[in-house]
DNA sequence: CTCTTTCTCAGACTTTTGGCGGATGTGGCA
DNA sequence: TGCCACATCCGCCAAAAGTCTGAGAAAGAG
C-alpha cells in the first residue's frame, strides 16, 4: 500500500526535489503541489492525502494555519512541518498545530523518507536540530508568561522602534499608560529592556521582517 | 556546447530539484554538487565550471564570501545567487562580490534556464523581485553610511540587547566612550534610538538568528 | 612631516526609560 | 455580591540613554 502525499511549497526548486527524492521510492505517491497554504488546505480536502509535506513560510496563508486547519478537518492527514529556517515560534507553533513532523531542508533523502513513513503510521519524527530546540524550550524555565492583546500590541509598535510617546499616539493613550504596559511586558517576558524585548518580538516572528516593495 | 554547472546549496532538496530541472535540458551538465562556501570555491577551483549556482545562506563560508573568492580566482566562472529569502544585504552584498545573476528559489524552471543560459554568456540576469529591491535601493537617498569597525562591533553587542555599561565592559573601554560611538551609530545609520539600531542590525544580519544549543 | 581618521574619554545637560506605589473603572465569574 | 484580571492613569524618582562640545593619542595617507 503506497503512502500518499501532498506536497506544500512556494519554491518550484523544493517541490521538484521532494518529488525527485519520493519518486526513487515506490512507497509513495505523489498526489499534489500546492505552492500555499490555502491550496494546500484545498487539495488535502479533495484528495485526502495520507500524508502533507508542509513548507513554513508560503504566501496566501502560512503552513501553520494551514496545518492546523487541516488537522482540525481532516484528522486523518499527518503533516510534517518542512522548513529551511529554524525558529523559536516555527517549531513550538508547528507542534501546537498538529504536525506530526518537523524536518529542516538539509535532511538527506533516506532521514526524509524515514520520516514520511513514520508520520503515515501516526508516529512523531523530528529533526534533531528541532527536537534540541524542543527540549531547550521545555527545560528552559525562562517560559514567557503570555501577553495580554494590549501588551501584545505595545509589543509590536515597540518591536518597530517606535518610542513610547509614539506609541501612546497612535494607541491614543497617555504616555504614563504605556509605560506600564512595557514594564509588563518586560517583567513577563524576563528581559531588561525594550531592545531585548524588541529583539524577542522579532525573533518569535511578531513582526513581519520588512514586506516586500 | 554544453554548459557546465556547480551547484552549490547545502540543502539536499534543494540540490536534487536544481539537477532535476536541469536534467532535462541537454545543454546543461551539472558538474558537481557542493554544501558549503568553502567546498563550492575548492570544487570551483578543480572542475572550473561555467557557471555556479550558489545558495547564500550555509554553513561554514557564506555565499556571498564564497562568490567574492571565485569572481576574484576564475574571472571565466559566472556565479548565480540563488536564495529562498530575499534580504537587504544579500542583493547589494551578492552582487557586490560579483554575481551576474540574482534569482529567488520560487523561481519558474524555465525562467531558471534562462538565467543560467544568459550568465553562461556573461549577462546579467535578475529576478523581479531582486531587481525592485536594487532599484529601491538605488533610488531611497537614506543609505546608511558605513560604519567603522570598532562602531559595528558597538552595533553587534547593542543588537544582542546588551547595555551601555555591559558593552563598555566587554571591550573593556569607558561607558562615555560606548555612548559616543552609540550616538555616532544612530546618527549614521539614520535611526533615533538604540532599539532601531539593534532592529537595523538583525536586518541586515549582522548577528546571527540566536545560534543552536 | 602634516592632515585625517579613528578611538578614546570628560563634563554638562536633556530626554527617555523603567520601577514603585497607588488609583479608577470595567467586565467576567464564582 | 465580592473577587480578579485588565486597561487606564497619576506622581515620584533613579537610572539609562542620548546630545553637544572639546580634546588627547595613535595610525595611516599624502
Amino acid at each position: 500500500m503506497t503512502i500518499r502525499v501532498l506536497i506544500a511549497d512556494d519554491h518550484a526548486v523544493v517541490r521538484q526535489g521532494l518529488k525527485m527524492f519520493l519518486s526513487l521510492n515506490s512507497d509513495f505517491e505523489i498526489i499534489g503541489e500546492a505552492t500555499n497554504g490555502a491550496e494546500a488546505l484545498r487539495l488535502a480536502h479533495q484528495l485526502n492525502p495520507d500524508v502533507v509535506l508542509m513548507d513554513l513560510l508560503m504566501p496566501e496563508m502560512d503552513g501553520i494555519t494551514a496545518t492546523a486547519a487541516i488537522r482540525r478537518e481532516l484528522p486523518d492527514t499527518e503533516v510534517i512541518a518542512l522548513t529551511s529556517v529554524l525558529e523559536d515560534k516555527s517549531v513550538t507553533g508547528a507542534i501546537r498545530a498538529g504536525a506530526i513532523g518537523y524536518l529542516l531542508k538539509d535532511t538527506e533523502s533516506d532521514e526524509l523518507i524515514r520520516a514520511i513513513k513514520a508520520a503515515a503510521n501516526g508516529q512523531v519524527q523530528l529533526s534533531p536540530k528541532a527536537a534540541a530546540r524542543l527540549m531547550r524550550e521545555i527545560r528552559t524555565p525562562e517560559s514567557p508568561e503570555a501577553l495580554t492583546e494590549r501588551e501584545t500590541e505595545v509589543l509590536r509598535l515597540l518591536a518597530q522602534g517606535k518610542a513610547n510617546k509614539e506609541i501612546a499616539a497612535e494607541l491614543v493613550i497617555g504616555e504614563k499608560t504605556v509605560k506600564t504596559h512595557v514594564s509588563n511586558i518586560l517583567s513577563k517576558l524576563n528581559v531588561s529592556s525594550r531592545t531585548q524585548a524588541a529583539l524577542y518580538a522579532v525573533r518569535i516572528g511578531l513582526v513581519e521582517e520588512l514586506g516586500e516593495q
